[in-house]
DNA sequence: CACTTGACCTGTCCGC
DNA sequence: TGCGGACAGGTCAAGT
C-alpha cells in the first residue's frame, strides 16, 4: 500500500486522534507482525501515553510518554485504523470506508486505550510490522541508517537530487526511484506518475538522463506527492487512513492503472509493462526509450 | 561495489 | 462453478 503520501496521511490522522491517550491493553496474534515479548509490552507499553506521531520515509513512529516508541511499517497491505469508543461495528465510518467491524480477519495487533477507544493494526499479507523500542534506538535500525533524504523537505534541493541519481548510472531510473537509499518515500504509484510527468521512460538508464530531465523529475516527484497528500493518498486496493477512509488520488492519476485509456497529454494509449520487477504504466508516445 | 531477482504472505481476478 | 497462474502499494537476502 502505502507510499510517502499515504503514510503521511495516516500520521496526520493519528496526531488528531490518539495524542494523550493512555494504553490499557495490547493484543497480538502474530509474533511475525509484532515480535516484542509480553514482558516488554507490559513494562514498556501498557500505561504509557501517546505523545507524538512522526514519519520517516514510509515508516511511522508513535512516540510514548516513557521514551519508548512503536515503530510501524505498513508495507503492502498494512492499515492503522482508530475506532473511538462510540463507534460500534464500524458505525461512524462514512460510506467511503473500506473497513467494517474491527477486529477482523486481517487484524494483527489491537491496542486498547483506557477510554475504550482502540487502534487496530491490520495487515492482510503480513509483510508489515510493529516494533516497540526505546525512542533513542529508532535511528539505529538498519532501514533508518541507510534511507535517503525526505524529498518534500524545504531544504531538499534539485542539486542533491541530481547528485544522488548521478551515482546510479547503470540502474533503470524507475529502480533508482524505488530505491529508498537514494531518496525516501517513492513507491510504485508515484514512480510511474512522476516519470510520466517528466517525459521519461521508466526503463531508461539513469546515466542517460540529462540535467534537465533529472530536475524535471525532481519537480514531478514533489508535485505529485504533495498533490496526493492533499487528496489523502491513493486507495489502489486496501489503503485507508486512520479513520478507515479511502484516499482519492487515484481519481487524479494520469497513468497508474490506466492502461488501455488515453494519455491525458497526447491521447495515445497508455500501456503497462514490467520494469524494475514491477508493473509499470506509461505513455509510449510521451515517454520514449531512447 | 552496483544491480537484479526471488522470497515473504493472502486474496483476487482472469482465462480455460 | 472450479482450478491454476499471475499479480498486488515494499523491502530484504542472495545471486550475478
Amino acid at each position: 500500500m502505502p507510499e510517502l503520501p499515504e503514510v503521511e496521511t495516516v500520521k496526520r490522522g493519528l496526531n488528531k486522534l490518539i495524542i494523550g491517550r493512555k494504553i490499557k491493553t495490547v493484543l497480538s496474534n502474530t509474533s511475525r507482525s509484532f515480535p516484542n515479548s509480553e514482558f516488554e509490552v507490559k513494562n514498556f507499553m501498557v500505561a504509557a501515553r501517546v505523545t507524538n506521531v512522526r514519519r520517516r520515509a514510509k515508516v511511522l513512529i508513535i512516540e510514548l510518554s516513557n521514551n519508548y516508541s512503536l515503530v510501524v511499517h505498513l508495507k503492502m497491505t498494512g492499515q492503522l485504523v482508530f475506532v473511538d469508543k462510540k463507534d460500534r461495528f464500524g458505525a461512524g465510518h462514512p460510506n467511503d470506508s473500506l473497513v467494517g467491524d474491527l477486529p477482523d480477519k486481517s487484524t494483527r495487533v489491537t491496542i486498547e486505550f483506557s477510554d475504550k477507544s482502540r487502534l487496530f493494526f491490520n495487515d492482510q499479507r503480513k509483510f508489515g510490522w510493529v516494533r516497540l523500542m526505546p525512542t533513542s534506538e529508532v535511528p539505529n535500525i538498519d532501514f533508518m541508517k541507510k534511507v535517503g533524504p525526505e524529498p518534500l523537505e524545504d531544504d531538499f534541493l534539485p542539486n542533491e537530487f541530481m547528485q544522488r541519481f548521478r551515482k546510479r548510472k547503470n540502474a533503470k531510473i524507475k529502480a533508482a526511484l524505488l530505491d529508498q537509499s537514494v531518496i525516501a518515500g517513492v513507491g510504485n504509484i508515484y514512480a510511474d506518475e512522476s516519470l510520466w510527468g517528466a517525459y521519461i521512460h521508466p526503463c531508461r538508464l539513469t546515466g542517460t538522463l540529462s540535467d534537465k530531465e533529472l530536475t524535471d523529475l525532481y519537480q514531478e516527484v514533489r508535485t505529485v506527492m504533495k498533490l496526493s497528500i492533499e487528496k489523502g493518498g491513493s486507495t489502489n486496493r486496501n489503503y485507508v487512513d486512520a479513520e478507515g477512509k479511502r484516499g482519492s488520488y487515484m481519481d487524479f492519476a494520469r497513468v497508474f492503472r490506466r492502461e488501455g485509456l488515453e494519455c491525458p497529454r497526447c491521447g495515445n494509449e497508455i500501456i503497462k509493462i514490467r520494469c524494475a520487477g514491477r508493473g509499470t504504466h506509461l505513455c509510449p508516445s510521451c515517454q520514449k526509450l531512447k
